[in-house]
DNA sequence: ATAGGGTTAG
């Protein structure tokens, strides 16, 4: 709340030297523009010295409003300095939404028109600018303007250029303007070191890394962010031990870089040394540890980072409760999910887009968009991320129409922009609906180049529903334009084997063989007690592997006597011939089912998270059991949950 | 009076 007595009281004297002081006390946008409106409403002209404070704090504040900052720019009653100029352009270099880069480069040309030179600060902006939108072309004709400036011998200009350069993927340009630089700092080294790593010069990086004399801690960082960025995870693991100190940025590097490179386990394995050693983490970390409990559904530890959270009193942002709603949900238990995100005091749309995303893949497509409008209703904007969450909800639930609607809402009433993902839904909801030509032809007639998800979204809808020859058309194309996705061989390979073109189905598989494609093992990880345990397809590894393997046959005999009978339409291409019979019986998720019955109170659900689809067999299988133990399993594939109770799946066998 | 290189979510 606004502090009365920074307005109280107005002396009818007040001048404009007064505001000035009120807007440096100013701390938000709203005490700036209740100022600004005081200001006007006493009759005061537009003075550029009261002016600047608050151009300053909506250009340049994370809390500000860059439009503000423009219109109170072009109204000053006086030409504007090359100093609000600059704070101008640099909150639009910053800002990364559509046309803010064409905004700095009006303001530059504006600048020009009132005969105001840039100065060295100008340009430093503008790069940023450039750098964010990968603007080569603009980029190099401001180097042109720089050199003839000659402000190219200023290390902050330098250095942005150098960025420039490396972020555009001219690591040579980059290096020319190091080499050629009389003045290196430690930044231009950070710099050109980024560079290297962006263009995936790695060796190079190190070699320089090794040659800085001068290294502070953020060195050492940016060169483990660049590494996890581009997934060195061991590289960047290396450093990590053999630098001389570690600051929270350092293990949020880390942290973070294994949960998202698909390391949840190590991830989780570093958050714990960083207990040990008595290092309080802040709210990234717990993020970051959140999402590994996402990936791993692993519903203990996430509780306890929940319960940590609360102990500590830690600050709940939006980013945070967001990952808690995700967490939840992706864990299967969207009942908890849904407490934490209607107890949440701050719900943005990340925190709604959680909470709908969240619903659409537990199967609640009714809840989902009932959300989605109530969202709209308190007046909160929805943006991408969320439209993919209602597309999500309409695919799943086979609601066509309602698809098409809210996919054409997004640019005619809220003026988002439609990408690949949104694309990519909507072909999988008509593929779901089985009106493949329908798909086919939305993806003829899509602006933007289709990608091979978009396509391969295709392909799955032709294996589901059996159409063997766009399924050859699609699946002949993907593999040759996807070469080292194994998935889109085996469809292809099924389709052909499922046609009775056993031949065809052979070739697809030697080419893959060729080709050295590794097949991904498909794997299933259950937590029991706080621990995860994971099981491949066949495996013989566990130390419990006899008691699991005579429970799973225990539980077969029983399911047999309600018709189960082993299924291998799905089964097609999982092993070679001589091993299928052995291990159709003992996919992943079958063995951490047999383990959960062993190892867990019985009633109790079970949660298994699988890194592939669930084949038809298993699905079959594990329903019966869930009817004949009268057990809940939860089931997360790849693409979506399976609630299975009472015989029955949440996904209504169409998946 | 302004600058540059390192961190989290849906």
């Amino acid at each position: 709340m606004l502090k009365p007595s920074i307005f109280k009281p107005l002396k009818p004297d007040f001048h404009s030297i007064s505001f000035t002081a009120i807007f440096y006390k100013c701390k938000s946008m709203k005490q700036f523009k209740e100022a600004h409106t005081q200001l006007i409403i006493n009759g005061l002209t537009h003075p550029p010295p009261s002016l600047r404070p608050i151009i300053s704090f909506s250009a340049v504040d994370p809390s500000g409003d860059i439009d503000y900052a423009l219109l109170l720019l072009l109204r000053t009653s006086t030409p504007p300095t090359v100093f609000l100029f600059n704070t101008t352009i640099r909150g639009f270099s910053r800002a990364r939404r559509p046309g803010s880069l064409l905004s700095s480069v009006l303001l530059f040309v504006r600048m020009g028109v009132l005969n105001l030179a840039p100065n060295n600060f100008t340009f430093t902006f503008l790069f940023q600018g450039c750098s964010n939108c990968v603007a080569f072309d603009l980029g190099r004709q401001f180097h042109g303007m720089v050199i003839k400036n000659s402000f190219e011998m200023d290390v902050f200009v330098r250095n942005s250029i150098i960025r420039f350069y490396s972020v555009c993927g001219r690591l040579d340009d980059a290096r020319w303007m190091f080499d050629e630089s009389s003045e290196l700092d430690v930044v231009s080294w950070n710099s050109l070191i980024d560079g290297c790593i962006r263009n995936g010069n790695i060796s190079e990086a190190l070699s320089l890394f090794s040659k800085m004399t001068e290294r502070n801690d953020i060195s050492w960082n940016s060169l483990l962010g660049g590494l996890v960025k581009f997934g060195c995870m061991d590289d960047a693991y290396r450093f990590f031990v053999e630098m001389p100190r570690r600051n929270m940025v350092s293990w949020v590097v880390m942290i973070s870089g294994y949960a998202q490179n698909g390391q949840p386990k190590e991830a989780l394995a570093l958050f714990r040394e960083m207990q040990t050693l008595d290092q309080e983490p802040n709210s990234a970390i717990l993020v970051s540890v959140l999402s590994a409990c996402s990936q791993l559904g692993a519903l203990d530890h996430g509780r306890w980072v929940h319960c940590y959270i609360e102990k500590k009193c830690v600050r709940v942002d939006s980013i945070l409760s967001a990952a808690l709603i995700d967490m939840y949900a992706k864990c299967g238990s969207i009942d908890l999910a849904m407490q934490t995100f209607s107890t949440s005091r701050k719900r943005d749309v990340s925190a709604y887009t959680a909470a709908i995303s969240g619903l659409a893949m537990n199967g609640c497509s009714e809840e989902a968009l009932q959300l989605f409008e109530q969202m709209k209703g308190e007046g909160i904007s929805p943006d991408g991320v969320s439209y993919i969450a209602v597309l999500c909800a309409c695919s799943h639930a086979g609601w066509v129409e309602k698809g098409f609607h809210y996919f054409a809402s997004m640019s005619d009433v809220h003026g988002i922009g439609l990408e690949l993902d949104h694309y990519a839904c909507m072909v999988d909801l008509l593929g779901r609906a089985g009106l493949l030509e329908e798909a086919e032809k939305f993806v003829a007639s899509m602006p933007i180049k289709p990608d091979n998800v978009i396509w391969g979204a295709l392909l799955g809808a032709c294996r589901l529903y059996g159409n063997a020859e766009m399924g050859q058309r699609v699946g002949s194309l993907l593999v040759e334009s996807d070469q080292n996705h194994d998935g889109r061989y085996i469809l292809l390979s099924n389709i052909y084997a499922e046609s009775m073109k056993g031949e065809d189905a052979e070739q697809v598989r030697k080419t893959m063989r060729r080709r050295k494609v590794n097949r991904v093992p498909g794997c299933s990880l259950i937590e029991v007690a706080g621990f995860v345990h994971e099981f491949f397809s066949g495996d013989r590894s566990h130390e419990k592997t006899e008691e699991i393997y005579l429970m799973w046959e225990e539980i077969v005999k029983e399911i047999k006597k309600f018709g189960y009978r082993e299924e291998t339409r799905a089964v097609v291409f999982d092993v070679e011939e001589e091993e299928k019979e052995a291990v159709i019986g003992h996919h992943s998720e079958k063995l951490a089912v047999a383990f959960g019955f062993l190892y867990t109170k019985s009633g109790s659900t079970l949660l298994i998270v699988k890194n592939i689809r669930i084949c038809s067999d298993c699905h079959y299988a594990i329903k019966l059991v869930s009817k004949v133990f009268k057990r809940k399993i939860v089931i997360r594939d790849r693409k979506c949950f399976h609630h299975f109770e009472e015989g029955l799946c949440s996904c209504k066998d169409y998946w």
